[in-house]
DNA sequence: ACGCTGTACTTGAACTTTCAACCTCACTCG
DNA sequence: CGAGTGAGGTTGAAAGTTCAAGTACAGCGT
């Protein structure tokens, strides 16, 4: 089973990432940046908080917004309330790039997953991915010391 | 439910990752050519071979076989048989830094997973994970093309 | 024997990710 | 206030990955 895990899902990256390579120009977790901040308010968020639902580091994400920078998609702007803080800004080209490749993205998706799968496992993959996120959680670091709390 | 994979995943995969990184000292996907080839007959194999089993590309697998030479874990031998080919051989180095890590990491996945999951999850998992490995099959590079055949 | 096509693998450059160090600013507390 | 602690973010170098091109041998047809 685990065989089977880690074939599928390195299987289904590759895909993904190939697909979104040549469609949109950029990797899948490029591509799922843009995505978090076109559906942020004014489609703009903090760094942090945009690694955080992104998943990823905040030095990866510093890097990662420069190359997008870099190919217009997404600014950097000065947080007002806090003069350490960035926004990061979806450019109006970023969001023109997002609406032209998003059709053939979710439609790679669906044919490598949903269209393969029964309604009842679509539903027993959402749950066990549950599971696995919830035991997963980047721990509190002071989840170790309750005692501090 | 695509969320929730794509988040249970990258949480997993960073998980084993620094698990790996720690713990033996490379990354997991290094580590997988290791057990390939740890269990190859003779510990060894032809580099296509291999890089078609742990499903990467050629070239990764020479940059890869590269690095884990240098490390002392894997030896390159010229094939008697064709002179083009490259035999991949697991060192006893290697074989037992595999050993000395084998059992945390298999720790790791069963605390991540199987502890987690019931064994009804674990059956359904793997079914699904079968399920999307089919779709995604590299295509034969013919198969879009019936008529050539 | 000759050239053609394809297989096996490597290489270097461009790009992405990680890791550890670093800078700046916010907040707290004596 | 002023020092200490820590949060927000960046940086540069090292490690890993991808992509396109290149070398060398195999195998086939003529």
């Amino acid at each position: 089973m685990w065989r089977a895990y880690l074939h599928a899902t390195t299987l289904l990256e590759d895909h993904l990432d190939r697909q979104l390579q040549r469609d949109a120009g950029m990797p899948h977790v490029y591509y799922g940046l843009l995505v978090h901040l076109s559906q942020a308010p004014r489609r703009r968020m903090r760094m942090t908080q945009l690694a955080k639902d992104a998943k990823i580091t905040r030095s990866r994400l510093s890097h990662a917004v420069a190359r997008l920078e870099k190919s217009g998609w997404v600014r950097r702007e000065d947080c007002p309330s806090d003069k350490r803080g960035q926004n990061a800004v979806l450019t109006e080209e970023g969001y023109a790039v997002l609406r032209r490749s998003a059709p053939g993205h979710v439609n790679a998706v669906r044919q490598a997953m949903f269209d393969r799968l029964t309604p009842e496992q679509v539903g027993q993959l959402g749950e066990i991915m549950r599971v696995m996120a919830e035991g997963l959680q980047p721990a509190d670091p002071k989840a170790d010391l309750p005692w501090l709390r």
